[in-house]
DNA sequence: CGGATTTGACCCGCGC
DNA sequence: GCGCGGGTCAAATCCG
């Protein structure tokens, strides 16, 4: 809980700097001072015929003091931008390590039976009795000790996709370097071995093979995080493999079986999560994008729920990312029946307020988040929704 | 000519 | 210890 907070602290901090570098680019200085080149120019004109020449020189002096500065100008706005790229990539990560710590939290945390916990008892429960006691350094250096192994175990695990594709390679917006190939056992197409070519020492690797069933299928195994910044379509896809990963992780433990609607059964059939029986006991998640058909997935609704099922595009099979309208047509479906069904949306809230500890900054985050949703929302939704199911289940249980 | 790919050799973990 | 198989290395080769 505690590293949680620490983290949301400096999620925090990264917003402020965030906001003030983007007011900072806002600031019309470049504007204005091209106004101010225009005005000069406009009275340049007006009073040419009336100027000595040596008032001409002065004013010729001006604009190109003038221009001297539009340029240095220009530049601090290069500089601020780049600023701002850097800010918007370490913001990610963060949320990253933050969306892993909650995971994390979740799975290590609480006795077996927290979920049965009631929404009352849940606003209890994000405030940590011990917060004020001895206990206190004890708990952040555990729960460090614990985010590392997390971290550790992350890197162990893989995220397979599969894929029908044509070309022998998905593309995923990152730069890899082909070192190896092998005709594995059981497979006569050849397993390709790429390596992250974007930074330097990249961890992160990625094997490509044709499936021998189907050899219009790919599958393509990543292994390890990125330690660069990555360029938004490298980022959508990383950040859907690493998400699915956390919540691969999540179900994995107890509340996998302990749960109607496990981790399982939002990936699957669309996607299973499996264990690969050789790659000592690394866990492999497979996202399973061959499927036309399946493209929407239809989420299990209790009885007493909303009757019309709530279908979800996921993955379409030939777009790095979904476009905005359907982005925005997908968190409206969402909405639309979060609102329906009061019993889903207090779940929701609960389970949302349970994970992250404050539910109106999620809610406003989400709202906000909205007007700017990119192709990992479906994610995000799917993480919230998994935990709003997994509660409500419980509770329609007792 | 430099970077990317190919491919055989090598390393290492695992099971017997 | 040995064989097997997956993964990696690095020299050779290719290609723009």
């Amino acid at each position: 809980m505690e590293s949680e907070v620490a983290f949301q602290k400096l999620l925090q901090a990264q917003n402020k700097a965030y906001v003030n570098k983007t007011d900072a680019l806002n600031w019309p200085q470049e504007s204005t001072v091209k106004n101010a080149l225009g005005c000069s120019l406009l009275s340049l004109n007006l009073n040419n015929l009336e100027l000595s020449q040596n008032q001409e020189q002065q004013s010729l002096n001006q604009l190109g003091l003038l221009q001297i500065e539009l340029e240095e100008l220009k530049k601090e706005n290069q500089n601020l931008r780049s600023m701002l790229n850097d800010i918007t990539e370490h913001y990610a990560a963060l949320q990253n390590q933050l969306l892993l710590v909650i995971q994390h939290k979740k799975l290590s945390s609480s006795p077996p039976n927290s979920e049965d916990m009631q929404a009352n008892d849940m606003d209890k429960a994000v405030l940590p009795s011990w917060q004020n006691t001895g206990e206190f350094n004890n708990q952040i250096a555990s729960q460090v000790a614990k985010f590392s192994e997390d971290r550790a175990f992350c890197k162990k695990a893989r995220v397979s996709v599969r894929a029908r594709s044509e070309s022998s390679m998905m593309g995923d917006g990152c730069q890899w370097r082909k070192y190896g190939q092998k005709i594995s056992k059981g497979n006569h197409c050849p397993r390709a071995y790429y390596r992250c070519n974007m930074g330097t020492a990249c961890p992160v690797r990625k094997q490509v093979q044709r499936c021998a069933e189907d050899e219009g299928v790919v599958v393509t195994t990543y292994e390890g995080n990125h330690n660069h910044p990555l360029p938004p379509a490298a980022r959508s896809m990383a950040c859907t493999t690493s998400a699915a990963l956390s919540m691969f992780l999540s179900g994995s433990t107890t509340t996998l079986h302990a749960t109607n609607y496990p981790i399982s059964d939002l990936f699957s059939p669309l996607s299973t999560s499996t264990y690969h029986p050789s790659a000592s006991s690394c866990p492999v998640i497979t996202l399973d994008l061959t499927q036309p058909s399946r493209n929407y997935h239809k989420f299990p609704t209790p009885a007493s729920s909303n009757p019309s099922p709530l279908l979800l595009p996921l993955y379409p099979q030939q777009s790095q990312g979904l476009p905005s309208e359907k982005n925005l047509a997908l968190v409206d479906a969402v909405s639309a029946v979060i609102t329906k069904d009061p019993s889903l949306k207090a779940a929701l809230e609960a389970a949302v307020c349970s994970i992250i500890g404050d539910s109106r900054y999620v809610i406003s985050r989400l709202a906000v988040e909205r007007q700017n949703i990119n192709s990992n929302c479906e994610m995000i939704f799917l993480l919230v929704l998994n935990t709003g199911l997994k509660h409500k289940s419980s509770t329609h249980k007792q």
